[in-house]
DNA sequence: CCAAAAGTGTTTCCTGTACACCCATGG
DNA sequence: CCATGGGTGTACAGGAAACACTTTTGG
């Protein structure tokens, strides 16, 4: 069998999409990106921003498409992994999908609010209420950001592009919801290679000693957790 | 929009295949299964074994159907997770398939060859060989697994119903290519709520005090990793 | 009795954690 | 000069790693 000789209506066709879980930190809590969606099916109801891979588009493009479309995000500046793929022969009730869920993470963004688009607290989230299996993958999106948070040096993508130590630690204490001991952080962040780099800036706001700033490191390096108390 | 007045020729179609990381450890060494393609494309090349999803079929049924297809694997004997999408609109000559990858793992298989399908030590495979992206897939299901291995006590799956503690670090040291401390090792996994059940008995092979044997506990329980020397 | 493998004890070292303390700024 | 947050020092506790040692079998 060769290209000339295939036949298409020998395989099942489905339909296949990308769905987004776009996570960002706006201190004290870790909140995902909802958009009404404008029409038929689940018209009116909360969804994950997504839509359909197009014939010739690889996933990754189809995700960072609708990250761009949906958010401004400019891409380079934020991190976007695939999750997990959804495809029970009901989730959809207009026929057969399958959607490559991504997951994003990107630092606070300007627009709050933008029209019909909404950022939520992930723990104000009325799960029964969102569109077709989107709770299932919003809980999976949630449950691997506050993982690789403990493993990677990906805390950082949560901040803007220069950051101090004390805006980093929030992003931990926002997505645990938990309060991390200012010191030992500090040390824990400045010995993991890779993790940040300092600016020789500092800043200022209010009171207080000024904060060194820093970029991110270059590394998804993999580290000791960062403590996470019981 | 509802479903009636759905059209279908709108959405671009794909094909949905799942293909399978299969992997089971033969001390000394962590094994894939492969299988020689019967037909085009890449007819004769190593290929890992998948194939189509049916119109009414969910993703893991179509995996365990597979898995159960090619091995004679009894399903709630082996641990299989979904592990990346493949989607690039170029992996396959055909046509646009998109392929949800699992990976399996399994205890020591009765048959290690039948018919066209082999066993492989992990690192003789010849990458280059094979079929369409499947070395990328097989690259991150190695990856996946030895990292699983690390942070959960999932090396049971890889063992007989009843085993001893050497044997259970055999499939460690296979998987890592390293030896462990046998006196820290068997502390470690014992210490481990979950990880293992006594069974009362003992099992004796060759000379030395024999061994206590235990089945798998009943937890995906994290824990702390096992010893993987530097 | 000897070799071999299972399993236990013990010591050493390192790292996480808590918390006291010093530093630098705004008001 | 005082309150506030940044940053450093330090002492203690718990766990990992190395390895000596005891137990229980087959030959």
């Amino acid at each position: 069998m060769d290209t000339s000789s295939y036949d298409p209506s020998a395989f099942p066709a489905f339909a296949v999409t990308v769905d987004l879980v776009v996570l960002t930190v706006r201190p004290p809590a870790l909140e995902v990106l909802l958009l009404k969606r404008p029409e038929a099916p689940a018209k009116g109801t909360w969804a994950l921003p997504g839509g359909f891979v197009k014939p010739d588009q690889d996933l990754v493009e189809a995700a960072e498409f609708k990250l761009a479309d949906k958010t401004g995000v400019v891409v380079d500046r934020a991190h976007l992994e695939q999750l997990q793929t959804f495809g029970s022969p009901k989730r959809d009730p207009r026929m057969r999908i399958v959607s490559v869920a991504y997951l994003a993470m990107v630092a606070d963004p300007m627009a709050p609010e933008l029209g019909n688009a909404t950022w939520t607290p992930v723990d104000d989230v009325d799960r029964k209420a969102l569109a077709f299996d989107h709770a299932e993958i919003l809980a999976t999106g949630i449950e691997r950001a506050r993982s690789k948070l403990e493993y990677t040096t990906l805390g950082t993508s949560f901040c803007s592009p220069e950051f101090t130590i004390a805006e980093l630690r929030s992003v931990y204490e926002a997505a645990w919801g938990t309060t991390l001991d200012a010191a030992n952080f500090h040390r824990k962040v400045l010995a993991t290679d890779g993790f940040v780099e300092p600016t020789g800036r500092t800043e200022s706001s209010g009171p207080g000693r000024p904060a060194r700033t820093y970029t991110a490191g270059d590394a998804d390096a993999l580290h000791p957790a960062i403590v996470r108390p019981a």
